[in-house]
DNA sequence: CGGCGTAATAGT
DNA sequence: ACTATTACGCCG
């Protein structure tokens, strides 16, 4: 027992100093947004009309009802204080907002996991039940690998749990990634081929962000350094503007940067 | 290492 | 809504 104490206190995570800049508008934005979305929501830039928004008690969504997935997904979590546990529900639902109607029997046998894209443990333990409940939306679900899902994706949202305690609150920006060849499920759920998520911590007057794209094959072992990207590639691969309530320069700056390792 | 919590699946 | 099963990280 003391040895293996030992052990993982020698592997333990070293903290990484931050990058220092100014934003006020952003904040502005932030709060104005009922603090879920940071500095806007997503525009799209892509062809045709983009996603429908759609409002949850702890999270915003972009959704695509041509492609039968959420195309981003925004929350903010908090550090978590009172132990507000609930179980986990049981089972998902129809968003009937949404015109596809996506049903969870469409992704049974399919070798694909139901993911979460606002994870239902991170919102439940800040925001409760309901706003648990409202995580198992089918609105809320890409098809991830199991490999992904259960291993990679989930230390990543271990991860920013983690730093909401560490840091008091950060804000998350996740959704698939979609390349030309389209793959769908059955009852016609598209195949993502990435999923990215952003990370942002304010800290004063210094915004740093962290983002990530992951791909759907993976062992599940591998450091989670290793996908870090800009944001300015994730939104070329996806057709969105994140953060465009920042002032220029300081978008343009963080977009840009591409952090080598993690906080 | 062992026990627990969380990510899930399938089947009744 | 419940059971059984699997895998992994955290914790002590």
């Amino acid at each position: 027992m003391v040895a293996a104490t030992v052990i993982w206190w020698i592997f333990r995570p070293a903290p990484a100093p931050p990058i220092s800049l100014r934003e006020e508008f952003a904040r502005r934005q932030t709060q104005a947004e009922r603090n879920q979305l940071y500095a806007g929501a997503p525009r799209w830039t892509g062809p045709g009309s983009g996603p429908v928004l759609l409002r949850n008690q702890a999270y915003a969504v972009g959704y695509s009802d041509e492609r039968e997935n959420p195309l981003w997904v925004g929350y903010r979590l908090d550090r978590i204080t009172a132990s507000q546990h609930g179980k986990r529900p049981s089972r998902f639902a129809v968003d009937r907002r949404t015109r596809a109607l996506t049903s969870p029997d469409e992704y049974t046998r399919t070798g694909f996991d139901r993911g979460h894209l606002a994870p239902s443990f991170n919102i439940g333990s800040r925001f409760g039940p309901d706003a648990q409940l409202e995580t198992f939306l089918m609105s809320n679900i890409v098809p991830q690998k199991p490999n992904l899902n259960r291993k990679l994706w989930k230390r990543l949202e271990e991860l920013e749990s983690e730093y909401a305690n560490r840091f008091e609150q950060i804000w998350v920006f996740t959704g698939p990634v979609f390349d030309h060849r389209r793959q769908l499920l059955e009852g016609g759920v598209e195949i993502p081929d990435f999923l990215y998520k952003i990370l942002v911590d304010e800290d004063g007057d210094r915004i740093r962000m962290l983002p990530f794209l992951l791909p759907q094959e993976v062992r599940g072992n591998e450091p989670l350094s290793q996908y870090l990207t800009t944001v300015d590639e994730i939104e070329r691969q996806t057709g969105l503007d994140f953060f465009w309530a920042l002032s220029d320069p300081n978008e343009d700056h963080l977009e840009a940067f591409r952090p080598t390792r993690l906080w």
